[in-house]
DNA sequence: TATTGTTATACTCTATAACTATA
DNA sequence: TATAGTTATAGAGTATAACAATA
């Protein structure tokens, strides 16, 4: 009896001992978004913007549908994102030399810098929610979800893997 | 210098300690409700009738304006997962005998099992997940997930509360 | 006149398909 | 012929506004 109950610490009368994960971690998810929105509306930038900016910081990307691969975006979603962010001069966005199909795109020294001031600003509001938490449980609890975002079923696809290929051979 | 970064562990070259939270939590969000969606689909649920059935669980609710402010959604939009619901036999839905206009609001005992059953197999997944954390990692993830889904800037409004009206008075 | 539930409409976001240029 | 990027179109999901019943 109450083999299942056993993973999930359900009572004997079937109950759960916990709410689901989802239940608990989607309702966040949009609490910290709303948060954030006042700090990204400040700087005139979109979530879809700040996203490029934080994905570009760390390697410059050859081509656009590779940018889109990795912040999980369609191809035709960011373009007007790239648009606005090129033309404010917060991204270098040139044909590659070698291939004048693709657009080779990187931050430029201003984007960089609004990239760190917004994200500065987030992460001191997210601290203030932290604080709520003991300080071992907050380590925890911060380690947990950087494990939990590595796993490949969670983990946005990094361009040039063999399963970005439609065909597997 | 860097009086920020003390709170978030920026390197003194300002790039933060870890990644933002929104940017991890919402993604693991919708890796744990794609996880979801075969368990509903098997069972004829979407995902807001699933909220549904979660939401009533607990405490027969007397109008659908407070079921869809406990779940967030628009008080028109969950009127057809009810229309569904109630045909399926796994709702009760009657005018409130004291103002007609209300619907009183409660599970049928096939709702309950068809929501225990949905709910034991979506848990299940979810532990596959919590298995990859150290066991007390995942404690401190789990106690702290319900500590943040708490905060009143996170959980969904209870009815009756004073906020719900429109004139505070 | 105000409130509950419902229906009809409009709007926003996103994906699909068609087109241009390069290869 | 195939691919990167772009534009135009259509679809899904959601919110807004108008309506009927009840108080």
């Amino acid at each position: 009896m109450a083999e299942n109950a056993a993973h999930t610490g359900a009572t004997p009368e079937g109950r759960p001992a916990r709410p689901d994960l989802a239940a608990m971690i989607v309702p966040l998810g949009r609490a910290l978004t709303a948060a954030e929105q006042p700090v990204l509306d400040a700087h005139g930038l979109t979530m879809w913007a700040y996203t490029v900016l934080l994905h570009l910081e760390e390697t410059p990307i050859r081509t656009q549908a590779a940018l889109a691969g990795a912040i999980r975006a369609d191809k035709t979603r960011i373009i007007a994102v790239l648009d606005d962010l090129e033309a404010r001069g917060l991204i270098h966005r040139q044909p590659d030399p070698e291939d004048r199909r693709a657009r080779l795109l990187s931050l430029t020294t201003e984007g960089r810098r609004l990239r760190d001031a917004v994200q500065s600003a987030i992460q001191q509001g997210e601290e203030r929610l932290l604080a709520r938490l003991p300080a071992a449980d907050r380590a925890a609890f911060l380690r947990s979800l950087q494990e939990l975002s590595a796993l490949p079923e969670v983990a946005p696809r990094k361009p040039g893997h063999a399963t970005d290929r439609k065909d597997p051979h």
